[in-house]
RNA sequence: GGAGGAGUUCCCGAGUGGCCAAAGGGGGCAGACUGUAAAUCUGUUGUCACCGACUUCGGUGGUUCGAAUCCACCCUCCUCCA
């Protein structure tokens, strides 16, 4: 199966420009294409690595990804789906967040000898001119049209700045910019880039006559019709940092039966044959669908080492109650009253739980356990020695575990 | 620039002097049931030294024995007019 069928067995592809010539271009691997990323956090999520996968995909089959940090349009802030305006960034984080950004792109995409490309949208933005750009740009876009666009208007109800309704034309004269400077021919972004995106292929046949070509990626939603990729928590990061190899794995290992199959091809590299088959697996079964699925994005974003770390956690947690490379949280000394801890602060130091009072209704409630003994006395303390060597393990809820050691 | 309206706890949204740590819903968390799923049911959801105390209703002052509620000024947002 060629790339573009691929994809679209996959349910990668949400919307086209023109399917025939997107799928003629990257099936023979004379593509140049680009995907914008705007650096508002210090990593990468999930809903990004969606389209670095599809860089990945694309660069495989000969095509020449251009990773673009948005680094001058993060100055303006993007208002497709979004409700309100923006917080601003400021210049510092927005340089910080590029660099973090970049840091971890490199470990999917091949920069080498120019197989890849990365720029900042900064290098170019920032140094327009007004008075010039309006004259050379402005003249390309009817107000009206893009008031038109579905983006702007949810955001016309509520309130619309100037400064974000320029978003749209800064991230058209990007593609205009990619497409001279390095003969980029196709864009690809999330869905609701949409109207961006068309802006830049409008833009480039107006002053160019030529044609360009844009082409979004499906939102991952769930079920219920909710981005995937978040937590209550905030967003599933990319980051070992601020998700853990183990969190990322369990995201995945508990999502919904019906999402199981949609994930493991968007977002795996499993050939769709084998995807098929575990298509068949009903009831429990699926829960080996969703280890599957846990360990090969586990193994994408943090290397099989992790991977195969995590998923032995897992399994000794879940089936035979083992401690294994369970997530560890050390206490010191000062910690310890009287060469002793109870059991709130040990929940609280643990990170198990956000304060006393949180502490207190998870004991109260019977959620709390340590060393396999539930845990029914708020008063219930642990002397020095119970947490040194292997420590002891607490747990909270069904799904969260730490081992808590002396230090 | 003018005239109105709004800002409440994670979110939506009630509350117009004490009965308000603040209704209701959503979400979250915990328990039961399960398959580390979904659905359902139950409890819980500001903090702490948790019978009690303390901090919270855009901000700052004020009135009052007592303010989320009344007054003044300020900030932010929305709607209509220009």
């Amino acid at each position: 199966m060629k790339l573009f069928d691929e994809l679209v067995a996959r349910g990668l592809i949400a919307q086209t420009t023109s399917a025939d010539e997107i799928k003629s271009l990257i099936d023979n691997g004379k593509a140049t294409f680009y995907i914008g990323f705007d650096p508002t956090a210090d990593s990468l999520h999930v809903g990004h690595f969606m389209a670095l996968c599809l860089m990945k995909r694309l660069q495989m089959a000969g095509n020449k990804p251009i990773a673009l940090i948005g680094g001058g349009t993060a100055m303006i802030g993007d208002p497709s789906g979004r409700t309100d305006m923006r917080q601003m960034a400021t210049s510092e984080t927005i340089a910080y967040n590029s660099a973090c950004f970049k840091k971890q792109m490199s470990r999917f995409i091949d920069f080498s000898d120019g197989k890849a490309i990365m720029v900042n949208n900064a290098d170019w933005l920032m140094v327009l001119n007004y008075v010039e750009f309006l004259r050379d740009v402005g003249p390309h876009f009817s107000v009206n049209t893009m008031l038109r666009a579905e983006c702007y208007k949810q955001r016309m109800e509520k309130g619309l700045s100037f400064l974000e309704f320029n978003y749209m034309i800064m991230q058209s004269y990007d593609f205009y910019e990619l497409f001279v400077k390095y003969g980029c021919n196709m864009q690809f972004g999330g869905d609701d880039q949409w109207s961006n995106m068309l802006g830049g292929t409008e833009l480039i046949r107006k002053k160019l006559q030529k044609d360009a070509h844009a082409m979004t990626i499906t939102l991952l939603l769930n079920a219920e019709g909710k981005k995937m990729g978040k937590t209550q928590s905030g967003a599933v990061w990319l980051d070992p940092n601020k998700t853990s190899p183990f969190d990322f794995y369990q995201y995945w290992r508990n999502v919904g039966d019906a999402d199981v199959i949609k994930c493991l091809k968007m977002l795996t590299f499993l050939p769709l044959e084998e995807i098929t088959r575990m298509e068949a697996w009903q009831g429990a079964d699926l829960n080996r669908a969703k280890e599957i699925l846990a360990y090969e994005l586990t193994d994408l974003v943090h290397g099989q080492e992790e991977a195969d770390k995590a998923q032995q956690t897992a399994r000794d947690l879940f089936s035979s109650g083992g401690a294994g490379t369970m997530p560890t949280a050390e206490l010191s000394a000062d910690d310890l009253t009287d060469g002793s801890v109870d059991i709130l602060t040990v929940l609280v130091k643990s990170g198990l739980c956000a304060s006393k009072s949180e502490a207190r209704r998870a004991v109260e409630q019977g959620g709390v356990e340590a060393g396999g003994e539930k845990i029914i006395e708020f008063s219930k303390c642990f002397a020095a020695a119970d947490l040194q060597g292997d420590g002891v393990i607490i747990k909270r809820g069904k799904k969260n575990f730490k081992r808590v050691v002396l230090n």
